[in-house]
DNA sequence: TTACTCATGTAACAAGTTACATGATTTA
DNA sequence: TAAATCATGTAACTTGTTACATGAGTAA
């Protein structure tokens, strides 16, 4: 019941979002749904999904209730409190319009320093391997759920701007 | 001299990036380009930047020289290694290929199970956001040297695609 | 000389990772 | 019952953050 003014982290808001989408989960289903996740960042991993489960129970967002099996597992659900503080999370445009964290823009500046037989390589690597990349995406999009979905679809319109941006540096260097 | 084998983490990388084409600058200088860079999502924090000049530094991927004004300030450059791991770092396609973490992204899927009053107007608020970060991104653009500028020319195609991808969801909506 | 800024660094904290420990259930 | 797997949790580590400490130059 402590810290509830503090904002949700990343991980807690797409572990309140899993809840929410699938209904009653256990902490193990949550965990799982992140290893699998081709567009999510994080692993998924027991020192990061539990520790943020137990917060967010003690901070009253998550009720979970115990199964009448002898297993230690748990049934979690959202309180009231934790739909509304889900759907702050949803909503905040500043975080939302944020343009994160990305690999290939941190890199991008640098490609155009590259020496002239090199940069070419570099660039069309990259560019077989991000066509392999949405290939691989657009292969899960089958028999997927609707969030899930949209994560996929937007990580592959992100690829293919990536490819477009390619072409058009592929392009000048052909001039 | 340590840790040769181990791949540079994003930041290093960025450190080394910003060394290797502003040539010779000081720790500080660096640390002002994180801050001042709209395209990088880390603080520029002394906290994150010292150490991990520290470490490169003891690693002889940076070459550190005194300066011979009293203050503690000193000179840095890339050594060869230096050049070279930087050089794989820009290079590597997996890491350049990978989606990373989009804030956008991670959110989208929720965004279709909004109650339909509420998740029009969360759509378009959204919406004019970006195209304020849009404006903001453009308004930075000038003066800028090229390695910064392809950082923000990507940052605002990301922007327009998901102007792109909202007008879609907010036209589905008015069918 | 007092106050402000420049520049480097460190301490305490936050949030993730891997790797391991532990115990229950299922399957051979 | 032995082995595999399910499920939760924890310890040690990594890498970032903010906030503070420290000391050198600069302007009033």
């Amino acid at each position: 019941m402590k810290n509830r003014q503090d904002s949700l982290t990343e991980l807690e808001g797409a572990i309140l979002s899993e809840i929410h989408h699938r209904g009653r989960s256990t902490a193990f289903q949550v965990r799982k749904a992140f290893q699998v996740s081709p567009s999510l960042e994080w692993s998924g991993s027991a020192g990061a999904v539990y520790p943020a489960i137990a917060k967010l129970t003690a901070s009253g967002l998550i009720l979970s209730e115990k199964t009448d099996s002898g297993r230690k597992t748990s049934l979690l659900s959202l309180t009231a409190e934790g739909e509304t503080r889900l759907n702050d999370w949803i909503c905040d445009p500043a975080r939302a319009a944020s343009v994160g964290l990305d690999p290939f823009r941190l890199r991008a500046g640098m490609w155009g320093a590259l020496a002239e037989p090199m940069r070419r390589t570099a660039l069309k690597a990259l560019h077989s391997r991000i066509r392999e990349e949405i290939d691989g995406l657009r292969a899960r999009l089958v028999d997927l759920d609707a969030v899930e979905r949209e994560r996929i679809e937007l990580a592959i319109l992100l690829q293919q701007a990536r490819l477009r941006w390619l072409d058009l540096r592929l392009a000048d260097a052909s001039r």
